[in-house]
DNA sequence: GGGGAAATAGGTCATGCGGCCCATAGGGGA
DNA sequence: TCCCCTATGGGCCGCATGACCTATTTCCCC
């Protein structure tokens, strides 16, 4: 679980960003601040993998605020308007990464992920960027959650709509209520889970509520 | 269910308000765009019943934007900047309410149902606004949800949470198993569901599982 | 061609679950 | 005062659920 804190004076999409970057099953936003000298009152008290700061901030600006920050903590600069002085002033600063806030969300959790793996994406030119971002497209899921096959996953998503019972199940999938007990065993395995109810639970956790 | 689009060419915002909005129990987020022809493109294929529109877009702008959407939709503009002009710019175009992006998302939900209720929010002053939002500030959920007791509450908020088993909610609120199974029945009637998973799935969808 | 994984399906069995009764104590409103 | 709601607890019963084991077919990879 990657744990990320937010600085940005805009509420709005700080608190957007947090329920969207919370719905990631692998990410965590453990702290929202208003600028920079509270995320670092924050942060002293709750520990953060990967910290993104808003470059335009009224109190202590994003500049200031990369400096304070302690060593080894990756920032992603996530910015209004990015341009090259931008760009030149966040690097000199500090920052691991740069982002406008043109960009998506996929992108901006890849470029997350890439830095709590310990990447810098600062230096990289666009191309070796986007294969980065490409590596680290996918939620880093648990071992068990990551062998899911198809079929399982397919009954997960049911079973996070509320399709609970296994004469549903095998009606909406066309096959016998036998089979259907046995995916179920399977994934109750898979998740380290002992029942359907905290299978549904996972489920939503892991984001398959919201499939086909 | 409030269907609500947004139309904001800022994509990490536009997604993490998604999300944010998706995260009411009686708020869904329909439809995204990234400028004003784009929204009415897609709503005119769903329908919503409450915009957010940004005012500052390339392409077809805010202003133009509220010109254009159909009579009856009401449309909460959602700008980087506000101030006088764009306030009375916005009124003239039709908009029903303007809200800053450094305003909370708990304010902007409140807007929303009191949007979807027919309030008309932009002619009013900051007392009255503020007697409105206060109004509209809880999701409106269905009646049965409502009428759940604190002790319903608590189980669901453990079920949400992956504890099933009558045994250990017995446990963890020191009661006996019976009674949970009594608690449960009572929930199942008031949520219309059948059996403690899609309770589950209900809870999390209500927003219970964030509490205690 | 052979091995393995996935999807399909069946059997058995103990037990957990949900439905439907009832009872008691306490608190708050009519 | 009396009644209703809530929280607590019990009994009973039928059935669904989960655990464990086996089997067949298909498909893909080595």
């Amino acid at each position: 679980m990657i744990r990320v804190m937010i600085a940005d004076d805009h509420q709005l999409f700080a608190e957007g960003l947090r329920d969207a970057l919370d719905s990631q099953p692998d990410l965590r936003v453990v702290g929202v601040a208003a600028d920079g000298s509270e995320m670092l009152t924050v942060l002293a008290a709750q520990p953060a993998d990967v910290v993104l700061v808003d470059l335009e901030m009224p109190g202590m600006d994003g500049i200031e605020t990369l400096r304070a920050l302690p060593r080894g903590l990756p920032a992603l600069v996530v910015s209004m308007h990015v341009n090259e002085d931008t760009r030149t002033a966040a690097r000199a600063a500090g920052a691991a990464g740069v982002f406008s806030k043109s960009a998506s969300l996929h992108r901006l959790a890849a470029a997350i992920r890439a830095l709590a793996a310990g990447r810098v994406l600062i230096d990289l030119g666009d191309d070796e960027l986007e294969t980065v971002l490409v590596e680290y497209e996918q939620p880093q899921l648990d071992p068990g959650a990551a062998s899911l096959t198809e079929r399982e996953i397919e009954i997960l998503s049911l079973l996070a709509q509320g399709v609970s019972s296994t004469e549903e199940l095998a009606e909406r999938l066309y096959i016998s209520q036998k089979t259907v007990k046995n995916h179920l065993a399977s994934i109750f395995q898979k998740l380290s889970v002992s029942d359907r109810t905290q299978a549904a639970v996972e489920a939503i956790r892991l984001g398959l509520a919201r499939r086909r």
